[in-house]
Formats: C-alpha cells, sequence, structure tokens
DNA sequence: AACAATGTTCAGTC
DNA sequence: GGACTGAACATTGT
C-alpha cells in the first residue's frame, strides 16, 4: 500500500508518538534495520523521545531528543512495500495503511494481526507504542537516512520542475515516474492511474512528450493526489480496479492491456493509450 | 508449484 | 560517468 498518500497517512501517525518518552526499542529485526547492529538504535533512543515527523515522497523521518534534552538523531522509517504504522495510548490507538480507515483500530492493533510481523517497535513511559508492521518485511528503520538522493516531492513539484525533470530521457514515461531521485512519492499504481487519467502511454520515451502532455500529467497527478489522500490511499484510483485480466477501460470500455514496463507490471487503455 | 505483490538497491550493459 | 535494465532482496497470498 504505501505510496505518498499512504506514506503521508503514516505520517501523520507517528506525529501522535511526538513528544512521549521512551523507555524501551526494540531494534532486533537485522534486515529492517540493517545495517545497524541489534541494540544500536536502541542505545541512542532510549530515555529520549521524537519531536517531530517529517515526509518527502515515501520516506518519513523523525526528529529526536535525547534524554537530557540535547538533539538526538533522526531517525528514518520506509514502510517497504507493505508496511504499516501503528500508534497507541492508554486510551486510544491509531493505525495507517490501506483498508484500516474505518475499523476500530485499538482492535485491529490489539487483535487482528499476527505479532511476529512487527519489526521494529518504540515502546513509551504512558504505556502505548509505536511500531511498524510489515510482513513482507521490506520496510526500513535507520539511523540518520539519506534524503538528498531525493527529488522533489509529488505533491510539491512545480509545473516547470515536472517539465524538465520527468520529460527528458529515452526510458519510458513510466519508468521515469517511477524514479524517486525525479520526483520523489509515486509508486506503481499511481504510476497507471495518472498515466491513464492523462491518457499517455506508459511506454513513450519520456523525452519525447510534449509540453501539452507533460502538463496534463503534472494536473493528472495533483488531482490523484487529492483524491487518494482524501478516500485513503492509492488503491481507491479510477483505473486500479481495472488491474486484472480480462478488464475493459473504466472510460471508453475497450480492453486493458498488460505488460512490464519499467520493471512493474503495468496496465493501460489499448484504446486511449495506445 | 509457480508467479505476482502499492519498493529499493545493486550489478551489469550500452 | 550517465542512463538504463533486470535481478535480488524477504515473505505472503493466489
Amino acid at each position: 500500500m504505501p505510496e505518498l498518500p499512504e506514506v503521508e497517512n503514516a505520517r501523520q501517525v507517528v506525529e501522535k508518538a511526538v513528544g512521549r518518552r521512551i523507555v524501551e526499542v526494540d531494534d532486533t529485526d537485522t534486515f529492517v534495520c540493517r545495517p545497524h547492529p541489534p541494540g544500536e538504535i536502541a542505545a541512542v533512543l532510549t530515555g529520549g523521545r521524537l519531536t517531530a515527523a517529517h515526509r518527502r515522497g515515501k520516506s518519513m523521518w523523525c526528529e529526536t531528543e535525547t534524554a537530557s534534552g540535547a538533539e538526538g538523531p533522526t531517525l528514518g522509517i520506509h514502510l517497504g512495500m507493505g508496511g504499516r504504522i501503528y500508534v497507541t495510548s492508554p486510551t486510544s490507538a491509531e493505525v495507517s495503511g490501506e483498508g484500516y480507515s474505518g475499523g476500530d483500530p485499538f482492535l485491529l492493533a490489539g487483535t487482528s494481526d499476527k505479532p511476529q510481523w512487527t519489526r521494529f517497535r518504540l515502546r513509551f513511559a504512558d504505556g502505548g507504542e509505536l511500531s511498524l508492521f510489515d510482513k513482507r518485511r521490506l520496510g526500513r528503520v535507520r539511523l540518520e537516512p539519506e534524503i538528498d538522493a531525493l527529488g522533489p516531492d509529488a505533491e510539491l513539484i512545480t509545473r516547470e520542475e515536472f517539465r524538465t525533470r520527468v520529460g527528458r530521457g529515452t526510458a519510458p514515461v513510466k519508468a521515469r515516474l517511477l524514479d524517486q531521485a525525479v520526483l520523489a512519492g509515486i509508486g506503481n499504481l499511481l504510476a497507471d492511474e495518472v498515466l491513464w487519467q492523462a491518457k499517455i502511454s506508459p511506454r513513450r520515451p519520456a523525452g519525447e512528450l510534449s509540453l501539452g502532455e507533460l502538463d496534463r500529467l503534472k494536473d493528472a497527478l495533483a488531482a490523484a493526489l487529492v483524491s487518494a489522500i482524501a478516500q485513503g490511499g492509492v488503491h481507491t484510483g479510477e483505473v486500479i480496479s481495472s488491474r486484472k485480466r480480462d478488464a475493459t477501460c473504466p472510460r471508453c470500455g475497450a480492453p486493458m492491456e498488460r505488460a512490464t514496463v519499467g520493471g512493474r507490471t503495468t496496465w493501460w487503455c489499448s484504446q486511449e493509450q495506445g
């Protein structure tokens, strides 16, 4: 689930944990916490607290403060392919992720998921906790994450930046949209959605797009982000439900086509995105 | 059993 | 060196 809208949702959940004293850290998953050996993250965070939660594209990071009030290390969190964030307190609970907008987060946090899928956890002095739940284990937690390599956030990129950054190169435009160094936040589903909305073939070489097409893509991106954030995730996109065999275009009824583009399974309208 | 999965990274090629 | 491609990563669900 995690593309920009889901990660923004998760960031807002992480904010619920800001200011609370950390009394225990579980960083024993060596794959999720690589390259840190078990105990390294715990050693620097225990006794301190999170002071802010930020996001750029799909990457989150927290500023921290040590037990003595000095500036602490930055804690980076990436949800990978399917991570979720849980934050609980003695009286409430918050969960991020697809399908969790309507349910009772306290029950979900307590009972519905297998505890062994919790890959990282902060326990707070008030009895609550923040945990990263990720059955696939492709999520990541690390100190001092590198965020400078990311392009501008997909929600903040300007029309000018979008034209010059996306509209170049010989790679398919979808590959360009997925490149987090070009712009940060677009994943496989969102890429298919905006290309479909803008009626542009995912396979078109990015550098061959006209300014008009690039602007259409940018507008489709802005609209898709607003919609996905409002509706709870990129899976609510109009064309996403048509990513299955024998599906037809929700707009014109023509068959949807499927192929690997930019290394990922891609669906597009055979008629309108030819 | 084989394959795909809303992501990133690294090795290899042009 | 830069641009680009495909495999690998760990695990689950179909």
